[in-house]
DNA sequence: AAGAGGCGTCAACACTTGTTGACAACTACT
DNA sequence: AGTAGTTGTCAACAAGTGTTGACGCCTCTT
C-alpha cells in the first residue's frame, strides 16, 4: 500500500496541479493549501513562501526524456510525448503547460525562459547537430509546442477530435519538414 | 497635428498595450491607469469596471485580415503577420499575444477561446476548405502561434537571431506542409 | 517526570486589489 | 445668472493577498 505522502509533498503536488493549469499569479497561497489540507502557514514554513514552493515544483519537473534517446527515433519520441491523451492527471509530468502558463508572469517569466533555453533548446540543438542546428531545434520545439497550445489551451476543433494515430502522422511529417534546413 | 486623445482613449491604449505583454490577472487597475495618467475610479465610470475595460480591448480587436484575401497568397500573407519584427509598438495590432496571454487566464480563458474558434479557426478552415479542412486550419494555427510563442515568448536562441528572410522561407515550407491533407 | 524539538493551528499583520460615493471644476443651455 | 450634465479628484471601503509570531500538541530522550 502506498504511504501517506508527508505535508511537503502534498503542498508539492498541489501546488504543481494548480500551478500547471493556471499559472503562478492565478493562483494563490490559500488556494494551494486548501486543495492540500493544510494550513496556509507552512508554506513560508516549508518553503520560505510562495515564490520558494514554486521553485520547488520547477526544479521538481523530470528531465525531458525525450532528449535521452538516440538521435534516429528522437522524432517519434517528442511526437508521442506531446500527442498524448488529454489527461490532466497524467499530464502533470509534461513540463509544457507549466511552461506556457507563466512565461508571461512578470516575476518568473526569466526564469521559465531560461529553463527552456539550457533545459531544452540547447540540449536539443546539440542532439539535432549539423548545420543551423539552434534554428532546427527552435522550428522543432513551435511545432511541437504550438501544437499542444492550439489543441490542449485554445481547444481548436480540428485537433480536439481527431484520432490521436491521424494526429501523430501529422505531427511526424511537420516535425520531419521542420529538422529539415532550408538548402 | 493629431488631436489629444479622449480619457477614455488613453485608457483603452495602455490597457490593451499592459494586458497584451503581461495578460489580464497580472495587470492591476492602478497599473493602468498609472500609465494612461489618469484617475484610477474612472476604470469603473467608463467602463463598469476592470473586466469590462479587458473586454473593450478584445473587442477592438481588427479582424485577422488575413481571412480578408484570397485563397492563393493567404499562406504567404499569414506567414509575413505572424513573422514582424519584434516591435512592442507595431505589434498591438497583432492579436496574437493578447490571446495567448489570456488563455489561461481563469475568468478570460472562455472569451478567448471562443473568439479564436469563431473569429479565426472556423473561418480559416472554410477559406481553406477541401477534406478535413479543420484538421487542416487547425495546423496551420500551431504552425504560426507556435512560432510566435517560441520567438517573442520564449526567445529561444535560434528564432530570435535569424534574418527575417530565412525565417519566413522556413514557416512558408511548414505552413505549405501542415495545410496538406495526408492521403 | 521533565525538558526539547518537530509539527500543525490560529489569529493577526501590512499590503494590494477593484470598486464606490461624495465633492469640486468645468461646460452648455435656458 | 442660474441650472443641469459631464468630467475629473480624492478618500475610503471590503475583500483578498502573502507572511509572521505566539501557542498547543505530540513524541522522543535523559
Amino acid at each position: 500500500m502506498t504511504k501517506t505522502p508527508s505535508t511537503k509533498e502534498k503542498l508539492l503536488q498541489a501546488a504543481r496541479a494548480l500551478f500547471w493549469t493556471r499559472g503562478y499569479s492565478n493562483v494563490s497561497v490559500r488556494d494551494i493549501t486548501g486543495a492540500a489540507g493544510v494550513d496556509a502557514a507552512l508554506v513560508s514554513r516549508y518553503f520560505g513562501g510562495k515564490q520558494g514552493l514554486f521553485e520547488a515544483t520547477l526544479a521538481d519537473i523530470p528531465a525531458w526524456d525525450v532528449l535521452a534517446c538516440d538521435r534516429e527515433n528522437l522524432l517519434e519520441k517528442a511526437v508521442e510525448s506531446f500527442t498524448q491523451p488529454y489527461n490532466p492527471q497524467t499530464d502533470l509530468v509534461n513540463p509544457f503547460t507549466l511552461l506556457l502558463a507563466n512565461v508571461l508572469d512578470p516575476v518568473m517569466g526569466d526564469k521559465i525562459r531560461a529553463f527552456v533555453q539550457q533545459g531544452i533548446a540547447t540540449p536539443l540543438a546539440e542532439k539535432l547537430g549539423g548545420v543551423r542546428a539552434e534554428e532546427k531545434a527552435a522550428m522543432l520545439l513551435a511545432v511541437l509546442f504550438g501544437f499542444a497550445l492550439i489543441r490542449k489551451n485554445f481547444q481548436v476543433k480540428g485537433l480536439t477530435d481527431t484520432s490521436l494515430d491521424d494526429l501523430r502522422a501529422q505531427m511526424m511529417i511537420l516535425g520531419q519538414t521542420a529538422v529539415q534546413s532550408a538548402p
